[in-house]
DNA sequence: CGAGTTTGACCCGCGC
DNA sequence: GCGCGGGTCAAACTCG
């Protein structure tokens, strides 16, 4: 399995960059998630836990190197890739994360999306914790049933401090509070927030601390918004956490894809696990722990650059804007 | 005083 | 039909 990630020939890995263009990244699939820390639903006894939580810990240090490389190169690209867009006069706030979503017309429509959407989870809860996540993102598409319209769910995992009681998870956008419920399979409360920023958002978060790790807050966004992002840069920039641009690698193998978030600053990281819908179940975890490990490997990382390099100069959009920028820095001949 | 939060009550779907 | 549980409402409350 290992010599599928390299190798001379076409590795299956595809590597995808994105360096921050759009507030919100888009899926096109429904993505289940997987974290790497196990959860009670999916089986599994203490020991495997203990042995998975050890991996991740490895994981995560080894990820938290990779992931300052990763910045590096990103800001470098970001402030390329801005300029060449400055100068194109493009709009960048107005990028096409919005898709027009109609509101949810009663109670019982919007719980039946919701439901649906947990379903693609692969578990009913959807309470799944990530590990070492300051901001993970998770996203998927509910497809309600037999309209095909589609609901897009996504999730959001912050690390706080345990003794933080607060339920805020800022990612830029305004919220109102409208109920907070204790929910059975977990003693921390669950926050409703509404968008607060245009009163036809049907966009709503969902705010509870993980059932297994109370430093962990998990926000489920339901729906898309419908209005731009505030246009407040700092906001913007604390998306994910302080200070950082969006970034994130997408590793997709052929069948379920395997995504990897490598989102910067604190070397969070997440592995998702995308579902074709409710079609393919979840592979086995034992197979997570692999490409985890995989993942963490020497020659994954410098498989890894090397599909960096490629996938940035076989892009010629950024090929362009390399070539533009360094000519603007270059003195006038 | 207005905006936002809190919190108990209520609604609704689902399982038995 | 009934009870349970998640989600929402809205009055009361808090804060700047």
């Amino acid at each position: 399995m290992d010599t599928a990630w390299r190798g001379g020939g076409r590795s299956p890995v595809c590597l995808d960059l994105c360096v921050g263009l759009s507030p919100v990244r888009e899926t096109s699939a429904a993505r289940h998630e997987l974290l790497d820390r196990p959860t009670a639903g999916c089986g599994g006894g203490g020991d495997a836990r203990r042995l998975a939580d050890d991996e991740a810990k490895i994981l995560e240090a080894k990820v938290t190197q990779m992931s300052e490389e990763n910045r590096r190169l990103t800001e470098v690209i970001t402030r390329l890739y801005g300029s060449h867009v400055a100068r194109l006069g493009l709009d960048d706030a107005a990028s096409p994360q919005r898709r027009p979503v109609s509101p949810l017309s009663s109670r019982k429509r919007g719980r039946e999306s919701m439901e649906t959407a947990n379903s693609c989870d692969g578990n009913g809860n959807g309470q799944k914790s990530g590990a070492a996540a300051e901001a993970d993102h998770a996203e998927s598409f509910a497809m309600d049933d037999g309209t095909c319209r589609r609901i897009k769910v996504s999730r959001v995992c912050r690390r706080i401090d345990p003794s933080d009681a607060t339920l805020v998870v800022k990612d830029g956008y305004q919220w109102r509070k409208y109920g907070q419920k204790v929910t059975r399979d977990n003693p921390s409360p669950r926050a409703y927030f509404r968008c607060a920023f245009a009163p036809s958002c049907p966009v709503k978060k969902k705010v509870q601390r993980s059932a297994e790790d109370s430093s962990l807050l998990v926000a489920t966004y339901e729906g898309e918004h419908n209005h731009p992002l505030p246009s407040r840069p700092g906001e913007l920039a604390a998306v994910g956490s302080a200070g950082s641009l969006p970034c994130s690698i997408s590793i997709n193998s052929s069948g379920p894809t395997i995504t990897l978030d490598l989102t910067k600053n604190g070397g969070a990281v997440q592995v998702v696990e995308a579902a074709e819908g409710a079609a393919h179940p979840p592979p086995p975890p034992q197979d997570l722990k692999e490409v985890c490990l995989e993942v963490a490997s020497p020659e994954f990382r410098s498989a890894l650059v090397e599909q960096m390099a490629s996938a940035l100069t076989s892009d010629p959009k950024f090929t362009g804007a390399l070539a533009a920028a360094i000519l603007q820095k270059l003195p006038d001949f």
